[in-house]
DNA sequence: TTCCAGGTGGCAT
DNA sequence: ATGCCACATGGA
């Protein structure tokens, strides 16, 4: 058991980062650090004073890299507050310790076509039903199992019946189908998967913006869900089925960084509704 | 009971 | 290209 200190980290929150809905794999403990799993590896991370420390497995270079410690938010979070005055700027305080994860992309093209039309809670839970039935097993930490997401291959071989314990619903045809894809894409030597996202079973717009956000790391991607519409509407005066002047707002104003002006306004307007519901 | 959740695919205009 | 609607599940 490793234990990796790193200090003198800066807009770094840890609820806000696990638990802003992109990613699913984190829970808080009960003395405020989290633990969870990704890239297969293990680790418990808490936070404090900016010094970060990380228990488990995997080392510095990993961790740092998935939690992108290598970018300056700071310098992002002057740029959106500087072209959008009226609402960004409360936005960025409430989650100013938000970070864009490096995740994999096969466990972001997993995950989002799982959160179609489901809620977050539940979303997790069934994450965390698949992995362990069909996963390996990569831990154990404070008590806890861990396993891994599956691979396509294993995926690809499994029937409804099989995933049915899951409690997908009617979504576990489309992880079956897209890991075959997946496979097939493979086995026919594509090598840059990020063409061929749109088009996998499962995967319409919002799904395939959230798989470039958070599974490339497209920090332009700018997904548009009920909340994202709801906010929209809101802040800015869209009617609510307009994505078209969604989109071109955020890319206008928010630029390469629409995704994670995306992340803030959508932490933001949460806050908001599950402080004060109307 | 009905409505909703980080929507999509299929089918009709 | 745009507008409905069924789709599984579980919590409010």
């Amino acid at each position: 058991m490793t234990e990796i200190v790193i200090e003198n980290v800066k807009d770094f929150n840890l609820r806000e980062i696990f638990d802003c809905g992109q990613c699913f794999r984190w829970n808080e403990e009960d003395d405020g650090s989290y633990s969870g799993i990704a890239m297969g590896k293990v680790a418990n991370m808490r936070f404090d004073g900016g010094t970060l420390v990380i228990s488990g497995t995997g080392d510095e270079a990993l961790w740092r890299d998935y939690l992108d410690l290598g970018r300056d938010y700071g310098e992002i979070k002057a740029f959106l507050a500087e072209k959008e005055p009226r609402h960004m700027p409360p936005a960025i305080a409430d989650g100013a310790g938000i970070r864009i994860l490096r995740q994999e992309l096969w466990e972001t093209v997993i995950d989002f076509i799982i959160s179609q039309n489901n809620n977050i809670p539940r979303i997790k839970g069934c994450i965390e039903k698949l992995a362990e039935i069909t996963g390996e097993y990569a831990g154990e930490l404070r008590g806890k199992k861990y396993y891994s997401i599956p691979e396509p291959e294993k995926l690809a071989s499994m029937s409804r019946e099989d995933l049915a314990p899951v409690r997908l619903g009617y979504r576990d045809k489309y992880l079956i189908e897209t890991a075959r894809r997946w496979l097939s894409l493979e086995e026919s030597g594509v090598t840059n998967m990020s063409d061929e996202i749109a088009g996998l079973p499962g995967v319409g717009p919002k799904v395939e913006a959230c798989i470039r956000l958070f599974g490339l790391h497209d920090l332009a991607s700018f997904p548009i869900d009920v909340w994202v519409k709801r906010l929209m509407n809101r802040f800015y005066g869209f009617d609510e089925n307009d994505k078209k002047g969604m989109e071109d707002f955020a890319a206008e104003h928010f630029g390469e960084y629409a995704g994670l002006a995306q992340q803030y306004l959508f932490n933001h307007i949460r806050q908001i509704d599950m402080k004060t519901p109307v």
